[in-house]
DNA sequence: GACTTAAATCGTATATTTACGATTAACGAT
DNA sequence: ATCGTTAATCGTAAATATACGATTTAAGTC
């Protein structure tokens, strides 16, 4: 998928901890930043669908496509997929969401985040 | 930016609501994709940088460079710029973070949601 | 083994992104 | 008006991403 370059701050007076979180909040990001592959998180964390074929039917993609979309995801992290038989079941990864969203959440100070 | 291709399920027995959401998470997802957008929100939203030689200042990336990534961002709904005399000071639109956790949060079915 | 099915990978065309230097536009000050 | 300063835009090269058909790999069945 083409590893991203890394921006290091050079850190300022007041001491930031020393982030590749934004590497790790923009690679996860990045890989989300498809409706496709939005529509595939959201499918597989509903539980219903699980097996490549049963995705590739709900989209409107080939098979190709869906199974290159399905790989960003894995690479991300987003979703782990298993052998089962002849097919592949993928599992969204529920503590992914939890990572993301907690990275989302570390962009914006402490200070303001106690406010909510 | 290049409008991104829009996803629909054709939506199952169990009526999922119109999401335009997909489109809207991919479009904030994908315009954080990237580690110095993920550093310049991040910077603007500590309240500390505003201003855009601040910003390029602090950022290993040129003139121009920067000037495109915030342009992404802007577009995105990420953050606002307002001119200031020559120059422009650009300022983090919170509510935007609010609403990517919002629709992070709604990629996991309501059911589940409830566990945490 | 031969055959079927499912998913990954290949090859490829097109579009988008990323980065930079150079230029332009906009503003304030002289 | 002219001069600096700041930020946006232009032009462009290189890298990535997207999508698809065709092919290959892998696993199960006969």
């Amino acid at each position: 998928m083409g590893t991203q370059k890394s921006i290091s701050i050079p850190l300022g007076p007041l001491e930031r901890e020393p982030d590749g979180n934004d590497d790790e909040l923009a690679r996860m990001a990045k890989a989300l930043g498809h409706p496709a592959r939005v529509a595939i998180v959201r499918l597989l964390l509903e539980g219903g669908e699980c097996v490549c074929g049963g995705i590739v039917d709900r989209l409107p993609l080939a098979q190709a496509t869906v199974s290159q979309h399905l790989k960003v995801l894995k690479e991300a992290g987003w979703i782990s997929g298993e052998v089962d038989g002849p097919r592949v079941c993928y599992c969204a990864r529920p503590e992914a969401l939890r990572r993301f969203i907690e990275l989302a959440r570390g962009l914006e100070p402490a200070t303001e985040r106690s406010k909510s």
